[in-house]
DNA sequence: CTGAAAGCGCTTACAG
DNA sequence: CTGAAAGCGCTTACAG
């Protein structure tokens, strides 16, 4: 029972033992049954293959097929809650078929954003999921411009051309603000996302226009530069700054609204009791938190297995026009957002 | 400035611009200097790969290399908080030095274990990470059958000869009970792991044997079949079948805690008042719940990142010996645990 | 320092 | 239905 050698059995090892030609062996062997071989040969070539431990050496097809039965995710940052499920979403999809992903960390500094791209230019990825994007994105351009296929998630970039798989924010917002209002609240202020990104301007936007609509002052909107607690507590110091008669806060993010609700806390303000909060994207485990946050979930696994499809699509020739897909959010209201205090 | 043609230049297409041997253009562009090429060559090479936007194709390289700079991954679920820290470490310091990394989801399943172990042979990679270690483990064996470098992180096998870096599972529970005895806790109860895993069965192994030791009733133990806040509901709910006594648990995990208190709220427990609990890997965010949750913080990024530079030893063929490491975890307490009611 | 050749393990037109 | 050949884009002993 010893292993003769601990060299992998290749095609030819199979063709040997069988006493046919290794192409016939390939022709056996993969799935795609257009070449006719003869049962009783495949029989057994797929006998001798299992016998010898055999199993294709996928980079030797890849180069062959140049295609690689592989994409990439560009994503910002795995311990960022946000993403695990979009990824999870997207490795379901494509694993079924037998695709692998291959994911990188940005930081969302763009030299990371390149150098990850060409890794997986240079891996012959078959096509990138991408939500790193910001509003206009060298990443994006150069997809374009190398023909590369690629679908945006979460985040989109100015431009309506391209595949994208996001949010519908104006909803997001809107169910926001009508919550807030009901709540009686008229001074509510926006702790927004990053501009430069589709998700943090949309918001601001919209939540500037349903203000005004609503005749409430549209102003009280402050920038936070990144989706972190350490940003959302930053903008909340510098609202405070600057007004301080809110009674609510619409935060570009649940990680931004953390930063907010621990900025209150330094200056003794209250959630809900003196200040109403909603956070925007649901991550785990804040609904067992104090108060529990209310927040706008969006559907992070099936945006990326949607993503997932449409790249395939793209990928398989099978889809011509850019497809922009906005998913419904849905607000949870827990226990940050009460009536408002008079 | 049109592009002559959608192809990825090659080695072929540099030389011929500026008139060499391709393989004089294999070795100016590969990183080690063994082979000179004349630095005026060198620089003539470089230029023409930049204006043709040349970068090597990682496939190719690796048939021939018969190595493919790319790690596997394995671990039960990404969208488990523990994993996301640990895979960043393992990417952080595998991509410094040009690797990347597979990540595959077993949920697990042993069906999928072996499936991403045969995908990821497929892409050639030169090791795996295992996070999905049950104490008897046919991955674990196969992989040192097939002379595949592995190592092992988070969860350890019974034999001893592998490389792991885990936690110091004994540190953990003693710290954990020590803490609770000193409140004056007598009556503390376990809801262990799953027994088949190195964490489960080692906690529940030093607990018991604590407990001994300071003459306390060491057998209020019920196990959990997953690390899943479900299963640790239903261990806290067959406790009280069996005793209700209790005045803190030592929960196996912080999801397992999470679950038990559900199912104290549900009978009208609370925690810390008349339960106290600790989690056990501080997951993130549950400092802010109510109460917030004391628990084991394990160094999961180093952890990962760790057993990545063993791997790359191993890799390497610089380590011969097997290593354990086991880190140490850090009690954290908080809100959930108080001294014992009399 | 550089060239020419061989080969990594597959796939796939081209014949038969 | 099957074989023989060529080639995917690199790397690397072997010469010179």
């Amino acid at each position: 029972m010893k292993k003769k050698s601990r060299r992998k059995a290749t095609i030819r090892d199979v063709a040997e033992l069988v006493g046919v030609h290794h192409s016939t062996v390939s022709r056996a062997l993969s799935r795609n049954k257009q070449s006719k071989i003869s049962p009783s040969v495949v029989r057994k070539i797929e006998r001798a293959a299992e016998k010898l431990g055999y199993f294709p050496n996928l980079v030797a097809s890849s180069l062959k097929q140049n295609r690689s039965f592989a994409i990439g995710v560009l994503i910002p940052d795995l311990m960022n809650p946000v993403f695990p499920p979009i990824i999870r979403g997207i490795q379901d999809t494509v694993e079924s078929i037998g695709y692998t992903v291959i994911t990188a960390n940005t930081d969302d500094e763009e030299r990371k954003e390149q150098e990850a791209l060409r890794m997986m230019q240079g891996r012959s990825i078959e096509g990138v999921i991408i939500a790193t994007a910001r509003r206009e994105d060298p990443i994006v351009e150069e997809c374009i411009k190398r023909e590369i296929p690629f679908v945006l998630v979460n985040r989109m970039v100015d431009r309506v051309d391209v595949n994208a798989v996001i949010v519908d924010e104006d909803f997001a917002v809107r169910s926001t603000l009508d919550h807030l209002i009901n709540l009686k609240h008229r001074r509510i202020a926006h702790i927004a996302g990053p501009p430069h990104t589709s998700t943090g301007f949309e918001r601001a936007n919209t939540f500037k226009n349903y203000m005004r609509l609503h005749n409430l002052e549209p102003d009280l909107v402050v920038v936070a530069d990144k989706f972190t607690a350490e940003e959302g507590a930053r903008g909340l110091k510098k609202l405070l700054g600057i007004d301080n008669s809110f009674t609510a806060v619409v935060a570009g993010s649940d990680l931004i609204a953390l930063g907010c609700i621990d900025a209150m806390a330094e200056v003794g303000l209250m959630v809900p009791e003196n200040v109403s909060i909603v956070g925007g994207n649901d991550i785990p485990f804040l609904s067992r938190m104090n108060p529990a946050l209310s927040s706008v979930a969006i559907p992070k696994y099936e945006m990326g297995s949607q993503a997932a499809k449409v790249l395939l699509e793209v990928i398989a020739g099978e889809r011509e026009t850019p497809l922009v897909m906005r998913m419904q959010p849905r607000l949870i209201v827990r226990n940050s957002t009460a009536p408002a205090p008079r």
